[in-house]
DNA sequence: TGATAATCTGTAAGCGCTTACGGAGATGTC
DNA sequence: GACATCTCCGTAAGCGCTTACAGATTATCA
């Protein structure tokens, strides 16, 4: 890196090396055709000279950027964090980059600013979450622009697509309240527009029903992942005349709140209330009690996607296929036996 | 969008609104001595026509890439999505975009690297909590790549970076403790290779002095920000023989280590011990009892520091400023007076 | 040994854009 | 009315790279 101010060019590399800027193209491209003895000789020269090539110019000319774009409408929570971690580890491997997008801005035009990250900014798309793709995943599709789905709603309808177990999930959180004793079981569910959050709820209606116990409507409050709707949810499911002795929460956030309204009304957990929620976020082993779960794998859905996304890079024709990957019943604290 | 596959360029547009290619980048890039109807004309034709610019091509034409770096240590904390959901709101009003990249990966060629990120592939760099920048500041410095430090260990060495009052929020965190009573406060410090690990004792340190405490090194136990650490730091002030009232954990995570060890000796809190912890990250108001920590503006840090670096960006000779943001005491249940 | 194929390397064109530069027409000045 | 001065817009060059294409070597085989 001796260069002050102009970074050293293929030519410069060419220039050092004696042979042509072509060349030094096909020793970076691990191109064949290439003598031993030039290839490293055009090493040593892009070694010499600190050369790095300009991914501008060789997406501009060759059509790949070697980046990967990610589409995803929240960051701050740790859900995010989890799956961007994942995404980070299965890049880490590889020549690509990653860049951000956030859909939270530039919402007004949604549809042309996917279309300039298809164009040329990035060689494919990680949608995570995505509230409407319809709008543009069939302009992807019509382009065959490589994507590749992350907790979508409708896993399996021609998308490529990484999701987990939600529906077993909850069938697994209901089953385990069951197994305890318990009987009359609430649910705060998520946020209904998304797919997740309907197979969860499907889940404990499973196991419900496989226990025989009819549905109670009453039971059933709906949330959206967030603690101030779980925490009005919980004092309903609470304050209801028939007292229940165990929730299900749709995630962990929810199950905080409900948490928060049972320590206002004096109920032990998981002596008067048995818990469980639906995440593992770090914050779910910190709880006092801690909370009994059910555990995405995050960091591995946002590391299969990212492997998947890069196959189809690699080979736009490669038939569709969706992920479901499992989630598991953490047992802690937050629920016991019926009293 | 009604072309197939091959995007509309600036000769498409420029065919289309009768004018030459130039004109059309007059148009795009607002410079003057444009005819308001051509101008007018080249914008009805971009629309028509649902032209993108291609960012790449700009970028090597012009120089300019119109996307900011962020090099980040870790993803997965609510530490960094706070940060980065504040860089995001910044961006959300500009042209740029976001590339990421973690310094887990590929830590070997982290200069090449670096350098990569500098030649055209961005405009500027945001340096979150950088383990040891000085390998790459230096290259930088002499280069005058516009770059912004994230809470970096010494803000205030010529660095234009963006901090928070650390020292006053150890102060703020020990003094709240002193107010209550309570006269034996231990400390678990965090990773003391960072320096707002070291600021966070000071404060606790300057808060003492004030109160007349002599120090008692006995009541300092080094730990690193995370939870394992915390743990046998806390089993180890806890054990000692006479009993201390108070503990400040250098960060949230760590309180709640503290958390589990007290409900484990049976300690009730904030009867028996209270508890102050540092960042306020969302599961500090979740826990039981909701932790009093000292809030960290991260969001605001992430935006300013962005906000520093698109001005720098602009105008690379602005002089480096150094920016310190509030940090504030949120008093919650898990400290008291002393009994 | 000469023809053929395989290997190696250089030249040229072009990816889509920005930015001098210069020319043409409109406007102003004395 | 002649000249300078703006305003507007088109032409040309070039950013750093990839990738045909073709020319120059060398290996292979009858």
């Amino acid at each position: 890196m001796n260069q002050d101010d102009t970074a050293a060019t293929i030519f410069d590399v060419a220039r050092e090396a004696g042979v042509s800027y072509a060349t030094v193209s096909r020793v970076m491209n691990n191109r064949a055709y290439v003598k031993p003895e030039t290839r490293v000789a055009v090493q040593a020269a892009m070694a010499k000279l600190g050369y790095v090539v300009n991914q501008q110019a060789r997406s501009l000319a060759g059509g790949r950027s070697r980046v990967v774009g990610l589409l995803a409408s929240e960051l701050a929570t740790g859900y995010m964090g989890s799956i961007l971690r994942g995404i980070d580890d299965a890049l880490a491997a590889t020549e690509y980059d990653l860049v951000l997008y956030s859909t939270r801005r530039r919402t007004t035009r949604e549809a042309a600013y996917v279309a300039s990250l298809t164009r040329g900014m990035s060689d494919g798309l990680l949608l995570v979450l995505p509230r409407n793709p319809e709008a543009y995943l069939q302009s992807l599709r019509q382009r065959r622009f490589p994507y590749v789905l992350v907790d979508h709603q409708g896993i399996s309808e021609g998308d490529p697509a990484v999701g987990a177990t939600n529906r077993q999930g909850g069938y697994d959180a209901a089953r385990h309240l069951l197994e305890q004793g318990h009987r009359r079981i609430g649910i705060i569910t998520g946020d209904m527009t998304l797919g997740c959050a309907v197979d969860r709820l499907n889940g404990y209606r499973d196991a419900l029903a496989e226990f025989g116990i009819a549905e109670d409507p009453q039971l059933i409050v709906e949330g959206d992942f967030l603690q101030p709707a779980a925490y009005v949810g919980a004092q309903h499911l609470l304050a209801l005349p028939e007292r229940l002795t165990a929730i299900v929460a749709a995630n962990d956030v929810s199950a905080f709140a409900v948490l928060d309204v049972a320590r206002e009304r004096g109920l032990r957990v998981p002596d008067d209330l048995s818990l469980v929620g639906f995440d593992d976020i770090p914050a779910a082993a910190m709880v006092v009690p801690h909370l009994t779960t059910v555990r995405q794998p995050l960091l591995q859905m946002g590391a299969a996607a990212t492997t998947m996304l890069l196959e189809r890079i690699e080979q736009p024709d490669l038939p569709v296929t969706c992920l479901e990957l499992p989630t598991e019943l953490i047992v802690r604290g937050s629920s016991g036996p019926l009293a």
